[in-house]
RNA sequence: UCCCCAGUAGCUCAGUUGGCAGAGCAGAUGGCUGUUAACCAUCGGGUCCGCGGUUCGAGUCCGUGCUGGGGAGCCA
């Protein structure tokens, strides 16, 4: 007898096996009974007939509900009747929990309701798909950098100070009189260490406490974000492509099941192959204004004029040099251009939107003071950060990736909150 | 912060002109030797989100509060 996996069960026909994990459906015939059980890696069928097992065993199976937590022994058997072509005719079915009425339905149920039982809602398949996918994504661009000499550097989450400056941060009190505030981005962190180590990145959750409410924002979130000492906008982009290319060439090979199960259309991944496009904002904003869209230079682009810019594409779609005045203090310069900076994002096909955003940083001193100064933040504060450029400064790039977004678009899935296990949202912190 | 929508059984929802609170699923009980969200029969199940008002009478109309969802701004 072997105590197995359903993932491995193909490897078992003929033999008598052990399956463990838990009742996700069952449907009597009478003496002829099936259940259907998920371990974690597979679902199963297993089948009961009455004149060929032990009575005491088969009388188990009435007082099973869903969810219950069960061991059953049985030969494995190939049958195109079973979900996933093999059932276990059960001999044995022992039980280890009897489940109390178990909340959710194999029908709908409103969004509220799910994310109130987030914790039990991992169990079904589509949820079990995409965090599969979030899982592959992250491995892969783990790998990507590990495999191209760039060195993990954990950025801390508790910070003294805004990274960026504009947007609103979580405080909390740290010890006596002092103030913590949650990291909204490891990225001057990542400066420092790109000065010790010259390539680094870091891969972790930040937090915005921005009363956001769209189908694109978490309060927690994860970010991926590498930082290369002497490179420029040009080499970002690149490494930012082949990034992206990479991921999805493996949620590819090793997640055509769970795009199966979440109906995704597997021909609009295939075509992601280098080399993407890549726009001025200058361009982008001739773009919209081709479409009607009055829009004014010098502003950021709102949600609608994403979609609208990446809609003309198939693949990802760079827009670069931004204004100066929509972007952060840390961003270099256009020596080509005042009033435009050396910054990139990338807009993800299919209405998703931005899922990349990185810059050339500034590593002139004074340059990097004055910008602070106009920001309306205080140099003193940034002591440190300004001691990066007085030892040694050179030129040097970075961006983020958000996990969630690249994940939600990989998977074709609506909205970010189904693809972080446990989403804080704006009115979200339970469970 | 602003705009829009919703709140009725455990879940998803219907509820007509203001006139006895409903269905499907889930649950319980029984039946069925190949079911696929099985099927058939029977049964139990309600603070109609809270508060105030109009009315002979409010789930329904009005006011207000709360909660959730969608979108905008901002961002990854």
């Amino acid at each position: 007898m072997n105590t197995i996996t359903i993932d491995t069960i193909g490897q078992y026909e003929g033999e008598t096996v052990t399956l463990s994990g838990w009742l996700v459906h069952k449907r009597s015939s009478g003496k002829v009974r099936f259940l259907v059980m998920r371990d974690g890696t597979g679902i199963a069928q297993v089948t009961l007939v009455k004149s060929e097992m032990d009575e005491k065993h088969f009388e188990r199976y009435d007082s099973l509900t869903l969810e219950s937590s069960i061991m059953v022994t049985g030969v494995v058997k190939k049958d195109d009747r079973a979900p996933g072509g093999y059932e276990i005719l059960a001999s044995q079915l022992n039980i280890l929990q009897i489940a109390e009425e178990y909340p959710i339905a194999p029908k709908e149920h409103g969004v509220g309701f799910l994310l109130d039982h987030r914790h039990l809602w991992l169990r079904s398949s589509k949820q079990h798909a995409v965090l599969r996918i979030r899982h592959t994504v992250i491995q892969a661009a783990r790998r990507f950098f590990d495999d191209r000499g760039f060195i993990l550097l954990d950025a801390p989450i508790m910070t003294p100070v805004a990274c960026e400056g504009t947007t609103t941060l979580f405080k909390t009190d740290y010890f006596e009189e002092q103030t913590a505030y949650l990291s909204q981005s490891g990225q001057l962190y990542m400066e420092a260490g790109a000065m010790a180590f010259r390539k680094v990145y870091c891969c972790g959750p930040t937090f915005r406490a921005e009363k956001s409410k769209t189908r694109r924002h978490l309060t927690e979130f994860w970010m991926i974000e590498p930082e290369v000492a002497f490179a420029d906008l040009p080499d970002i982009m690149e490494l930012t492509e082949s990034l992206i290319v990479t991921i999805v060439k493996e949620v590819l090979s090793s997640n055509r099941e769970e795009l199966r199960t979440l109906g995704r259309d597997v021909s609009k991944l295939e075509v992601i192959e280098s080399p993407f496009e890549s726009l001025s904002y200058d361009r982008a904003v001739r773009v919209l204004r081709n479409e009607g869209v009055p829009f004014e230079w010098g502003k950021d682009f709102g949600g609608s004029d994403e979609t609208l810019i990446s809609g003309r594409f198939e693949k990802p779609v760079f827009i670069h040099r931004y204004p100066a005045s929509s972007k952060p203090f840390y961003m270099k310069n256009d020596p080509e251009k005042s009033g435009v900076v050396l910054c990139m994002d990338l807009l993800a096909p299919e209405g998703y939107g931005e899922i990349v955003g990185g810059s050339a940083r500034e590593e002139d001193p004074e340059i990097l003071c004055q910008k602070l100064n106009d920001a309306g933040l205080s140099p003193e504060t940034f002591s440190w950060y300004l001691d990066l450029r007085k030892y040694g400064s050179v030129p040097h790039a970075g961006f983020g990736m958000g996990i969630e977004r690249t994940v939600a678009w990989i998977c074709g899935i609506p909205h970010v909150r189904e693809t972080i296990p446990f989403p804080r949202l704006l009115q979200r912190l339970y469970p």
